[in-house]
DNA sequence: CCGCATCCACCGTGATACTG
DNA sequence: CAGTATCACGGTGGATGCGG
């Protein structure tokens, strides 16, 4: 021992891998409020993400649909009629992640005040309070 | 009913704003790194941090810790001394926070195999096959 | 109606070097 | 030991226009 960097580095952070791994497809402006939206109306059309959800851009819903759908968190359904019709909804996994995440919300709304404070607080000590 | 233009995306999506909120400051690759691994240290210092986190940087180190400090999840404790000392350590809002994430990795621990199928699959039916 | 392609701006991240 | 400063790069996201 003692020799120093075996590469595993703490025990505890085995477990930080695959939670980056969600993090990571759950990053990104837009795919909380893809998810959500899909969960709460259950089955969920194309130009609905875009009612449904202020700012999105195309491009930005096309990319998050795709990567989600890509992750098997979303199916896409194809509708060949005139004009075109597609419905997206939830796998069984991306509910369970979504009920999961209603916890996290839930931790949100409890400190986002504490949170809020500690960040003027922060701001107002340590910002270059004019150093002439 | 069938008019349903208003501006008001809809109900689910308010609930999403203190979620991302949660996920912007826990976004970065090293941010849960390092609340997971105070957390399970209790206390910990910088040089314990760079040990402790295969290829982080001082940079990202610090950028990290003093975003989590700003935002009222770590504590930092400064001795003057020579050579100096820092300490960090969870806040109790922190605590609390990654009792909640770990709720997440269960998830992932669970699905992540799903999704690495669901990726693979995704890729070889999507991928360009060879566009001649 | 649904989606892709292109161009461009921003910022999180990393490498390196310096300091109290 | 515990940072800070500077530079460079790549991924993410926005705007716009075309296509099935």
């Amino acid at each position: 021992m003692s020799q120093r960097n075996t590469r595993v580095p703490h025990e505890a952070l085995g477990e930080i891998c695959p939670l980056n791994e969600v993090l990571d497809r759950v990053s990104g402006k837009w795919a909380i409020g893809v998810l959500t939206l899909t969960g709460a109306e259950g089955v969920v059309r194309f130009t609905e993400y875009e009612r449904g959800i202020p700012d999105i851009s195309r491009r930005m819903l096309t990319l998050t649909l795709r990567n989600l759908e890509r992750d098997g968190l979303l199916t896409r359904t194809v509708y060949p009629t005139v004009p075109p019709k597609t419905e997206y909804r939830l796998t069984e996994a991306a509910h369970e992640l979504t009920e999961t995440l209603s916890l996290l919300t839930d931790w949100a709304k409890r400190h986002q005040a504490h949170v809020h404070v500690s960040r003027t607080e922060y701001d107002a000590t340590h910002a270059a309070p004019r150093p002439s």
